[in-house]
DNA sequence: CATGAATGAGACTTCATTCAT
DNA sequence: TATGAATGAAGTCTCATTCAT
């Protein structure tokens, strides 16, 4: 992609968590990354657009962070950590992508088509609890509370480290995952 | 209080959840409300203060709905699941105010001098957990570990039942607790 | 006139003075004068009646204090000092209403019939330099040249005063008089 | 400088004379000055920029008609002579200009910097009395003093000029500068 | 007489977007 | 591609004035 346009987009994101949508300007976005403000509807035909687009982005971003498939030679609980801890690494290491998917995850300004588009390709990712269910490793709990009882804790997790950096270390991770784990564990 | 000014705080409290505040104009806060832009000014000298005044209200509301004492006569485990479903209740009952808080907890609308204010009545209602601490009967977790712990697997569960709300009842009230204290009990 | 009356009066010199007409709200002038909003229009059925109001009655004041008869026992000169004198005095000793009066001698919201009344009665004060002629001792120069020399000379000098009031002294002030004198004098 | 810019100025200067700054409206400066509202904020950031770059631009006006040298081979005062024409024809010729420095001299829209910047290249237009007291022809008068009686004459004679244009011609012009001369010559 | 809540027009200013260069 | 001057609708907030108490 060309220098310009992601230049637009990295600021975007930035300013947009900040201060939302309606509080950034385009003229701000175009000014801090160092282009005209013509230059921004020339790549972004209105500023929905920018929004939605970098929406798009952001989610690929998360997906390939997360993306991987079930390892038979380990355990399931091997399997379900690894996949727990590349979405608490993505939160970590990527906090205003995190904060973004966030808030704006329920936005007017996100298009429907948009949230369908970067939907379906998650669904795949959390296949995996059917596995657990299968092998009989995870309470009988139907699968729409099994995910939010998944994100509830990822989002509780990943504000955690980013209000505590100082209590980031693997022994915590740990300790954070077992809560996870045995909550939701036979 | 006054009832204009009681009518703009409920107003403005659905627009600003469903548009954010730059997105919620004065004008139709004022207009929706029923009073003049001018009558809206007389009671808050800004937006912001309008914002600032609405979020100690609900946060008010929030502790009302949740405080309570411990009881020495009940299992610890039954203390907690009352305060844990006060919570789920405040969220499930008024989805706006518990949206709310979500949104603005962490914005930059809000002072740190009114969040500031809102939290000190909160500490004491969370003193519950060092009981569990004292039991043995919760895992060895630092306190804010508990508490966001606590926190994600609220917003899940609320969130859940307020996207599904078919599936609201007290068979799966009790199977979301499960999961929540199999967490972090001993 | 009433307390209240007299309080609003003194409040909106200052204030028109300081911000002029429309820099100054009448809330403002109710809250310093130390009344309800609803008081001041009780008095006064506009703002512009209040600041017309205020206009003759400080060109009353001025009036007061510079009337005086022509005593024929004095030279012409000691005659037009007197007149002079009591002019920069009053300049001096009443600095907002001098200013009031040269801001919004010109001003649009003075309408004509107040001016009217109040340039009335100046005229006769200002017969004193037909005696001058007469007496041939001032140069012959028609009126309205002399009125508006003298009125320059008022403005000039009462400012000079007003900006450096440490130079204010008898030996001063009969210098400034000189320069006066020995312009029109013959 | 732009057009657009120098037509929001030019307009600018008639209505801020003619109605005050707070009787202005940004909204009518841009009518009738053919721009949109938009524009006039794209030149100046605010209204209080716009007067003060205005004040600036006339002060530097007035400077540029007036500065001229001392003229060994004349008397002193044919010196001064010059020095009060020019003065008074700047004040005949350009009314609203005039107006303007007279009525934003002292008001709190001009900020002190602006004002400090106007002044400094004017007191080396004054430098010229300095010769005077030298030559022994003008009065033992100190320097603030001579100043302000001579600011004063300008105001009352340039006011006189626009009041009774009729009156213009030369015989009066130089009737009204001996009225000055005699005050503060020897 | 006195109050101050209530009004809505209008003030200043911002902003997404366009278009000639 | 890239620019930034220009636009005018819309936003926040102020204000003179009214009126029920």
């Amino acid at each position: 992609m060309n220098d310009k346009k992601q230049g637009i987009l990295d600021v975007s994101l930035k300013l947009f968590v900040e201060r939302g949508f309606h509080g950034t300007s385009t003229a701000e976005i175009a000014k801090t990354a160092g282009v005209a403000t013509g230059t921004l509807f020339h790549y972004f035909k209105t500023k929905e657009e920018l929004i939605n687009t970098l929406y798009l982005n952001i989610k690929g971003c998360m997906l390939n962070d997360v993306k991987g498939n079930y390892n038979d030679k380990e355990s399931f609980k091997e399997n379900v950590k690894k996949l727990w801890l590349k979405f608490i690494n993505f939160g970590i290491n990527n906090p205003y992508k995190f904060q973004f998917i966030l808030i704006f995850h329920s936005s007017p300004y996100i298009t429907s088509l948009t949230k369908e588009q970067a939907e379906t390709r998650f669904v795949e990712v959390m296949e995996i609890y059917k596995k657990g269910i299968e092998k009989n490793e995870i309470k009988m709990v139907y699968n729409e509370m099994v995910m939010d009882y998944f994100w509830g804790n990822i989002f509780g997790t990943v504000s955690h480290f980013t209000k505590y950096p100082e209590n980031l270390n693997e022994k915590n991770i740990n300790l954070a995952f077992e809560l996870f784990w045995d909550g939701i564990s036979k």
